[in-house]
DNA sequence: AGCACA
């Protein structure tokens, strides 16, 4: 009974102006589709990335003989019709018209309509999306604003073609993650056509650039988002170093006293104030050395590592631009050694010590379900090779397959890492080091070289 | 490699 209601062959089907294409390139764009079919007629409609891995398409012709001429054509030709060198397969569809639901984010237009995904507003900058895009073409205006739907960018182009190519290569995509902050982990573009053709930009700002007109007065309530970090010529992010370093502390399980920072941060050297503040519902801190060098050094080192073993606590350090901070002496939240007695440093009341907490991060299942797998993609498609390699180590470390979040993290990690190293000594001949060796090395080795004695985190429990 | 507003 089952077999007469098969699904028709080919060949028994019906003629339908509307063919239906299969084992298209992945996301194949309209455009490829247009190029094969429109040697056969005219294209009245399309529906594209149809189907559970958007790899099947419809093409309406305007008339039914060529559908027809194009479904022969192929039937006949020693050569399969194909894009991008894969075979597409053609037959009638069993419809007769594409009903069109295309909306106007569909309709390619020289205007970009740019969700960005998975980061605050401020974590990206009107730079670094100008960088992005300005990989396929002059970059007009940017508008960026903040919707129900995240943060958005509005990116105006010259014309359609350079917006679409635009599109089609970082749809999807992430913003490489070196022109982010570091405790940015993943931040995925969606992007889709605006209906706007000439956006409409007041002022210079943090919000809105136009590039077009440089002499377009600033917005003097804007200011500050100009002094955010600038982008450099390289394409890294040139972030103003400062003594004072801004710690965001993830997956605080556990929690962390200004006594433990103390002691984590004392291992690179003079640690002169601290200051614990919630932020954003997230636990950050202050922390003041009295020289960049050493702020330096303790960022490289401690950025990524968690405080307590198995994830806890994370660590994601930048600079603050504060040079000086003005914190109570002594309070649960804050501290200043500087007036302190100098005992401080070494004795940390209420924190029995214990050698055994400094525990490295080998064999710490991966804690954040985090897929990172797109960011190979990019890999394979950086915007117009103006932006240098992603990390050329990345597909090099087959054990950490399972700990994706750990290869990312290590992959993004240039802390020295050679434990014969002491806090203090030049860290920039350790910088790229094999991560290999961070996995294996604990990063507590970093503390040999005379630092305290930890205090005891509530481990274990 | 086999039909789309869900």
């Amino acid at each position: 009974m089952s077999t007469s209601s098969q699904p028709q062959f080919r060949y028994t089907q019906t003629p339908s102006k509307v063919l239906h294409l299969r084992n298209l390139p992945w996301e194949c764009a309209e455009e490829e589709l247009v190029e094969l079919c429109k040697p056969f007629g005219k294209i009245v409609n399309t529906k594209c990335n149809v189907g559970a891995n958007r790899n099947q398409a419809f093409v309406e012709f305007a008339d039914l003989n060529q559908a027809i001429s194009m479904v022969s054509y192929y039937a006949s030709s020693s050569e399969p019709a194909q894009i991008r060198g894969k075979t597409v397969y053609i037959q009638y569809s069993n419809r007769h018209e594409i009903v069109n639901n295309k909306s106007p984010a569909d309709t390619p237009g020289n205007v970009l309509l740019v969700t960005i995904e998975g980061v605050e507003p401020n974590e990206v900058t009107i730079e670094t999306i100008h960088l992005v895009f300005s990989a396929f073409g002059f970059v007009h205006k940017i508008a960026t604003f903040e919707k129900a739907a995240g943060f958005q960018a509005l990116i105006q182009f010259t014309d359609a073609e350079t917006a679409s190519s635009a599109r089609n290569a970082l749809d999807g995509r992430s913003i490489p993650r070196y022109l982010l902050p570091d405790h940015v982990t993943s931040c995925y573009l969606r992007i889709s056509y605006s209906a706007h053709t000439d956006l409409n930009i007041k002022f210079q700002s943090h919000r809105s650039r136009d590039y077009t007109n440089p002499y377009l007065p600033v917005n003097p309530t804007a200011m500050e988002g100009l002094m955010q970090p600038v982008v450099g010529p390289d394409g890294k992010k040139q972030e103003p170093q400062s003594n004072v370093l801004l710690a965001s502390i993830e997956n605080m399980q556990y929690a962390v006293t200004v006594d433990v920072l103390h002691t984590v941060f004392s291992a690179f050297g003079t640690v002169q104030k601290i200051a614990i503040f919630e932020k954003n519902g997230g636990t950050q801190a202050l922390i003041q050395y009295p020289d960049v060098t050493t702020a330096a050094v303790a960022k490289e080192s401690l950025e990524g590592h968690c405080i307590y073993d198995g994830g806890y606590c994370k660590l994601h350090l930048s600079y603050s631009r504060h040079t000086d901070l003005i914190v109570k002496a002594y309070s649960d939240k804050s501290r200043d050694y500087t007036i302190s007695a100098p005992s401080f440093a070494t004795q940390i009341p209420g924190m029995p010590a214990a050698p055994n907490v400094w525990h490295n991060l080998q064999g710490v299942p991966a804690h954040h379900g985090t897929d990172y797998s797109a960011s190979s993609a990019i890999q394979a498609q950086p915007p117009a090779g103006q932006i240098p390699a992603w990390d050329p180590n990345f597909q090099a470390r087959p054990p950490y397959e399972s700990a994706p979040g750990q290869t990312y993290q290590a992959s993004s990690v240039p802390s020295y890492v050679n434990p014969a190293t002491p806090p203090g000594s030049s860290p920039s001949s350790q910088v790229g080091a094999s991560s290999m060796s961070m996995q294996q090395q604990p990063w507590a080795n970093v503390r040999q070289g005379g630092a305290p004695e930890p205090g005891q985190p509530p481990h274990g429990q």
